[in-house]
DNA sequence: TGTACATCAGTGAACGCGCGTTCACTGATGTAC
DNA sequence: TGTACATCAGTGAACGCGCGTTCACTGATGTAC
């Protein structure tokens, strides 16, 4: 036990500087996503979750879009530490593709406002916060890398690159928000049944690669 | 001419009562929602537009809600419109799914807060606003018919429908606000290409079934 | 055709609210000597 | 080891703003007689 270390558990030695407080809210706002929704997630409601000052964050970030963008980072490399879980966990002999597909709508299950924070248009495609843009590329990546996968691995026709990795892309993300919105498939709640669907699903792109 | 029809355009005989407020309410809401996004689609704001008083919604409009469900009515109502359009004038030979795929696309492509809304979180299935539900219903059933259709004009093994109507909409939803977006494409501005583009996405699913 | 009156669809002022952001401040921490 | 001081990361009050909604009101319209 460092006695320089900083207990942030205990509740009654809050000390005067916080350790890590970016991390903290980030952690605070995403939690508020997930109870309350996106309209619910005010600079202010964060740092009261966090149990800190209104002007605190500003410590930390120049604006309320820069923490969100912040937000939105943490979420695409969660996603991508998901599908990258997924995929190690999948049986060898099947396409990485369905692994990697579930882990992108299991993810999105679970964190419905995030997704959307993540694909809303407050940070549509402006490469106006680099790290984000970085981040964000990366689960595509791995789509893309496993449509090419698949498609060498199997003889006959197949679309160009671009045109398959969209259509995966497309085909997973519309399942994730569709689903999320309960528009397609109310009744499946149980994680098995919706794991079969989805792979289902997914296979339908597969055989059209 | 009809001498009692009430004159809209001329601006210096502003009648007292409106005519068809509603309607012209929910017209310059989507005009703010093209114009300035889902964020400025205030109950004021929208009276502002109309030229109207800020309380004179509510003659109209139980609350804000109330007016969201009608302005999301409005979008699913023209959306199907816009599919019922492409598909009359796409070739006889070719699959219907591209059609229909193509008018979502485009429709979405020309109203993105529009369809934000129409599929955001505010009136995710709850069967709150019937007439909503019902209207929202429309443009999917002439996906799930094209897919029959496709399904049974082919040999072979196929998906089951409730599969393969999914995957259609999937598709065609997420290669719409992938695109939205500016995350799949930035480069495919004139229409022409874009179509295209468009078509070989949604051949790779058609392929698939 | 004219008049009294109910009803409808507007107006404009007001309410309370939570928000993003700024500001002067202060307590805690790290460093030079 | 002790002290002076700069710097960092907080606090809490205040600002102006636009919002949704309510209210008493009023002008326009339709109807009964």
């Amino acid at each position: 036990m460092k006695p320089t270390s900083v207990s942030i558990k205990d509740k009654k030695s809050t000390p005067y500087h916080h350790g890590d407080l970016r991390q903290a809210l980030i952690d605070s706002a995403i939690v508020i996503l997930e109870e309350e929704g996106f309209k619910a997630l005010s600079l202010r409601a964060v740092a009261r979750k966090a149990g800190v000052s209104q002007a605190a964050p500003y410590n930390h970030f120049e604006d309320k879009n820069e923490m969100l963008a912040a937000i939105a980072a943490k979420g695409f490399e969660e996603m991508a530490a998901a599908q990258q879980l997924a995929l190690q966990q999948s049986d060898e002999g099947k396409s990485k593709l369905i692994a990697l597909g579930k882990g992108y709508v299991s993810y999105g299950l679970e964190h419905p406002a995030l997704l959307r924070l993540m694909f809303g248009p407050e940070f549509a495609a402006t490469g106006q916060y680099p790290q984000l843009s970085k981040v964000s590329n990366r689960g595509y990546q791995q789509l893309i890398d496993a449509v090419e996968e698949h498609i060498t691995m199997e003889a006959g026709d197949h679309p160009p690159t671009k045109v398959g990795a969209a259509a995966a892309w497309a085909m997973v993300h519309g399942l994730t928000t569709l689903m999320i919105e309960g528009r397609i498939d109310p009744d499946l709640k149980e994680p098995e049944k919706r794991d079969a669907f989805i792979e289902q699903v997914i296979t339908v792109l597969a055989t059209g690669l």
